[in-house]
DNA sequence: AAACGAGATGTTAGCGGTAACCTCCTCGTT
DNA sequence: AACGAGGAGGTTACCGCTAACATCTCGTTT
């Protein structure tokens, strides 16, 4: 800016070099078509003016913003301000900035208001992590004027979608605790409306009954502390509480108050009862005891989900699906039992 | 978009609705200088040619951006997370969109990345979460281009800062240890380049020593739990160690460790020794035992540094700095001992 | 010596909006 | 009947940059 607020501008550096706007232009571009001392004169002048090149201007001129837009639809849980920060820097390696506009809510208003604000911005391309059902519709609108790709929770069938494999994942809790010797397991699965707890879930029961294994008794957490607490006050209430030898927590803070739970009844895990749970946050190696629980890998599934979207910007198909395996990560909240 | 790839523009949406362009920028902006039937016809055009408007051109027009860059140097730590999240959510409330560019490094080269990108995209103002030391000159730069307001790191005498008041949440430590009748507590501090930290260690010890208690050990952490598992285990093996009856952890994932490592070597908590951590993470009420610690209020922080730094934006003044008191979180982890 | 071609630079016309100013038309006044 | 005011809309000139094409300068080529 000069005295006066007007913003110092490639004609300001122009005139001050004594060379046309457009030299100015190719010597901000790196143009080779520029002779060194010409460069050197252009710089010097872009310095003593304390000239910023308006980003705004460019991308009017070449009609791109080299944006891609992040709309995330929860709060601050584990998982999705991963999946956020995971996607931010995937899109920064690929040279787009990643605007980012994430609701708590989720009423109808909110959603619209979301989506409006991220259209505003003039984003290329929007991915979104929008977990649970009934957002499908509402993005339809989206889907519409740009390139969509879904992350973590499907959009529709004719939306790119990358997620974790949670039916992998459940079907490796599942596996774990066969291995593990457990014929009876419980659940504490996440909402209901969320795609990602309807599929631990499934792939858990799945490779249970494939085992010859009777899926347990199965309760609805919300993902919070608490609600694994609650979960396991009444697990310890539940007729056939005595069978039950494993309990498969959807997420690790759920497995966290269910453990408070049993704790505060005197039931020792593992000795009397193994607890498996899924994210391995950074803290759950450290809990008492140490818990065994699947990692996802949200810088691949961050990753995946930009590439897919800028391959869809640049003319690229909109390839289907996109599941990325996640891992089992053994430690000592289950229990190794003569196999039964 | 038609055809031939050509965005749709007002001027198409003018010939369309046979008015002039103008008069399209009036329905856009709700000017109530145009009869609601010449509105409808344009509302009409607008919607059958899919017409969405350009932010980019728009902003080059008016020549705002309203956006604010964030920028934070770490990786998905609690706290710095939180911050971005509240930053955010208080920009948007403030009509500003967040433009998030995150470094998980710290190297010069990092930084200087950091800082062109954000200033690449045009933002008004920016936040800097920099809580360690050093990169204040660093960001010397920016503030030379535009307003700065610094969040949870202080970033140089006469840069606005905003922080949760970390002296008085570690005092509030203390005195509630002393409170709960201890009277020799060691300490697992937060790296000793983070402002945060040390200041935490500072209000510890400032108001034990003001009550005649000498500070006990002090172990340095780097935040991780297994950081304050090491420290566990020295301190057990410290000469004094029998003497301690209480810990201040700088933070909850460090108290976590340390409690794994109490709990390892048979060390009751707290009927041994005390804990006490600080951040208050959504885990923390339901570990074992449920930990007392120290809450930080993100959103009051988030919400004031965005207030400062539109305030700045307007031609406000930079007020000095803005400390948000923390809270005391009193959970099971503390005991509470006879008056000694 | 004149024409040639390539490198270095300048000119002009947008990109899609907004702002400021101008015009036209319709009323109510006097 | 002439006049002024205000509503409704149109015109023109930027905003700060890039793209495409035009121009100028020389060292070569013939």
């Amino acid at each position: 800016m000069d005295g006066r607020g007007r913003r110092t501008t490639m004609y300001d550096v122009a005139a001050a070099a004594g060379v046309s706007h457009q030299t100015v232009s190719r010597v901000v571009n790196g143009s080779p078509q520029v002779r060194p001392e010409t460069v050197d004169r252009v710089r010097r002048a872009m310095t003593r003016l304390g000239y910023r090149p308006s980003g705004t201007a460019r991308n009017l001129a070449v009609r791109r913003t080299r944006s891609l837009g992040v709309v995330s639809f929860m709060g601050p849980l584990f998982g999705p301000m991963s999946m956020l920060l995971s996607i931010e820097a995937a899109a920064r390696r690929s040279g787009y900035a990643a605007q980012i506009v994430s609701a708590h809510g989720l009423d109808a208003g909110q959603v619209d208001a979301v989506l409006e604000e991220v259209l505003r911005r003039d984003v290329e391309g929007v991915a979104v992590i929008a977990p649970t059902d009934g957002q499908a519709r509402m993005v339809d609108g989206l889907r519409a004027q740009l390139p969509v790709v879904a992350v973590e929770g499907r959009l529709g069938d004719d939306v790119p979608f990358v997620a974790s494999d949670n039916e992998a994942g459940g079907r490796l809790v599942a596996e774990h605790l066969l291995d593990c010797g457990h014929r009876t397991v419980a659940h504490v699965s996440g909402p209901t409306d969320w795609g990602e707890a309807r599929q631990r879930t499934a792939g858990w029961a799945d490779r249970l009954v494939s085992a010859g294994v009777q899926p347990g008794p199965v309760w609805v957490g919300d993902w919070s502390p608490e609600s694994g607490y609650r979960a396991g006050l009444e697990l310890l209430e539940h007729p056939r509480w005595e069978e039950v030898g494993a309990v498969f927590a959807a997420n690790d803070s759920m497995a966290l108050g269910l453990m408070a739970a049993l704790h505060r009844s005197g039931v020792e895990v593992p000795a009397r009862v193994s607890v498996i749970g899924y994210d391995n946050t950074p803290e759950s190696g450290w809990l008492q005891p140490a818990l065994s629980t699947v990692e996802q890998q949200f810088d691949a599934v961050g990753a995946a989900a930009v590439e897919r979207l800028v391959s869809l910007l640049e003319g690229g198909d909109g390839a289907a699906e996109l599941l990325i395996p996640p891992r089992l990560v053994s430690r000592s909240s289950v229990s190794r039992l003569g196999r039964g």
